[in-house]
DNA sequence: CATAAATTTAATCAAATGATTAAAATATTT
DNA sequence: AAATATTTTAATCATTTGATTAAATTTATG
């Protein structure tokens, strides 16, 4: 025993990793079960333990990946100096959009396991951009100072994330399908950005 | 001992209902211990179950409550034959962020659990209002036949809840006090009916 | 006060679950 | 083939947690 091996773990470590991401991300940190991730990886529960000391800390390595994918995109796009609100709205849309599609469960995961500790989280998102002093929050302060910057801040991450926070509800109340569901989310990316301007410019 | 009783059973009863609500919308489902919701209550584990037989009756009365306070109010609004586009937006945003300031937590927590268990909720949602059978839906096809109805309900629904659910993510990296998150919130009551105009007349 | 009802106490169960272990089996490398 | 590394098996622990029980205590009621 013992990982002195380089290659061939890759594959069981990733194999495990890909489960936990897909259990975890499904149902949250409580309700998952090791024995759960074991038998989605196709591998055994000691194993498990073998390659990931616990529980806790396959699931730091999840949720880590995850919160990165969901503020690592947005966090360059709203702090770029040289491009206008349009240009950042459409940016945000445009490529955040794509990240969801492939990662629908993110947002609903990461914000109820923010909800559920959010005192564990408070460090690790405190320390990145202050979203205050981002370049996107002056633009909109100056666009319109007579309303509050957050508010369109809020109305573009609603636009973009809500309707995949909003799934597991909307299929059961529509029965729309998965596929129309993309075709939906396609359409929007370019959509977001003539609703936002028309909002900014809205009296 | 046995509940014979009528006037003081009310009392104990409704005190660990109010517990329960508290917890299981905090937390969710399944990080939720019995024990946690007794302590609330300020009364003992045995008493809990003499009271309601296990963990998932409670559950089943809490979230029968939450998702009646997150649905019943909008039902009727968006089915009424008798208003306009604006009016409907107007009343959805006024009440529901009412309630939603009264009840913050409500969006996560039963999102969250519906899609823990998309089955069990599939049956009580869908005798419900078919979303695509709505007044609304259809007013909306008539106003803007070039764009699928769902992206303004979905725009409605982000513009109104989704600064809800992200709360605890938008508390970490604004330092929002919940003071200024009333004030926020309650000045977008009257925003989102311009705004959501804006949409629907953008080009 | 006497009776009945409500509540607490404290102990205990049983099942679920995260974690560990040693030995056997399988695969990989040299 | 021999040596080494990986994976499985299977048993077992310890803890947590939902649930139950019986007896004691407190509170209300007549």
């Amino acid at each position: 025993m013992g990982k002195t091996k380089q290659k061939a773990d890759l594959s069981t470590e990733e194999k495990i990793k890909e489960a936990a991401r897909k259990v975890f991300t499904q149902k949250g940190y409580a309700a998952t079960r090791t024995r759960d991730i074991a038998e989605e990886a196709g591998i055994n529960l000691a194993l498990l333990n073998y390659y990931f000391r616990s529980k806790e800390k396959l699931f730091e390595i999840v949720i880590m990946e995850k919160m990165q994918i969901l503020f690592g995109k947005i966090a360059p796009i709203i702090m770029d100096a040289n491009t206008s609100v349009e240009e950042k709205v459409e940016q945000v849309a445009e490529h955040y959009i794509d990240t969801l599609l492939a990662n629908p469960d993110i947002p609903l995961f990461v914000l109820g396991e923010i909800r559920n500790n959010p005192d564990k989280f408070a460090s690790l998102v405190k320390t990145k951009t202050n979203l205050t002093d981002s370049v996107l929050f002056k633009q909109l302060a100056e666009r319109r100072p007579d309303v509050d910057p957050l508010h369109f801040i809020l109305n573009m991450l609603g636009l973009v994330i809500f309707p995949f926070i909003g799934k597991p509800l909307i299929q059961l109340i529509t029965g729309i399908k998965p596929e129309q569901a993309v075709t939906l989310m396609t359409a929007r990316k370019k959509l977001i950005k003539t609703w936002f301007v028309a909002m900014l410019e809205a009296p």
